[in-house]
DNA sequence: CTGTATCCTACGCGATACTG
DNA sequence: CAGTATCGCGTAGGATACAG
């Protein structure tokens, strides 16, 4: 429904071998990207690395993880076609997460992000404690 | 300003070989991760490739970006150690800002997390659409 | 041009309670 | 167990005005 937009999605974000694209608003990396950058996605994403995980597993590996942000966290990487969501017909119920072959190959790219923080989190450390004593 | 965390810094997040990462709220990955999913951290590192920019340079390439949260991203990002800012001592004042050698090493994550939304858009958006119709 | 200082609102998100 | 529904707060961040 609201794919409606007479809004005109910039559908070349790249000009030439340049990586310039595009930074407007409406474009669609700006809202994926605003996907990616909510508190939560990124995390569940990152664990959901090829096995599948139950809803309480996910909520207790979570550190902080509120019940609510969790299942809001799992509906919207669901609707972007990240994650797929299995129902057993079982009481007490259980249902299954785990990453769509479009999501696996999103989870590569935030794994390697993950990577550099674990790597660079010694400099950043480093570089945030001399800016903060050369601004006393 | 205040930024004094106290807060005990999970120094060990890697178990082995094995990527189960640490998901403590006070990990260093979370935090450097909560940085990097701030609104627009993400965009001005991208946008920084190889080339210096000015402030206004910045503000006008980025779309609906505010003067207030241009100059607190590119704070955060140079306390991080991830921009450089260059100050020349002219009339009119002239503000330069760039990677540094830290910044480009996750530009290259970054960029790969731009390339990766350009490259799947299509298939999200497809994605978005089933899911919106399948639960009308 | 490149900021900084206030003010103020929207909304992300946590807490809690309830349901199938 | 796996949600949904409500309420309410904190704060990210926009608007605006002022300054070097």
């Amino acid at each position: 429904m609201e794919e409606g937009t007479s809004k005109e999605p910039s559908h070349s974000c790249c000009t030439e071998d340049a990586f310039q694209w595009d930074t407007r608003e409406d474009c669609d990396v700006r809202q994926i990207l605003d996907r990616i950058g909510d508190k939560w996605s990124l995390l569940v994403i990152a664990l959901l690395d090829n096995r599948s995980m139950r809803f309480t597993e996910l909520k207790k590996t979570i550190d902080g993880i509120s019940q609510r942000m969790l299942t809001v966290t799992l509906r919207q990487l669901e609707r972007d076609g990240l994650v797929s969501r299995t129902v057993h017909p079982v009481v007490p119920p259980r249902v299954d997460y785990a990453l769509t072959p479009l999501g696996v190959t999103l989870h590569a790219t935030i794994q390697s992000l993950v990577t550099w923080t674990e790597s660079h989190q010694t400099e950043i450390a480093v570089a945030r404690a001399r800016y903060d004593a050369a601004s006393s």
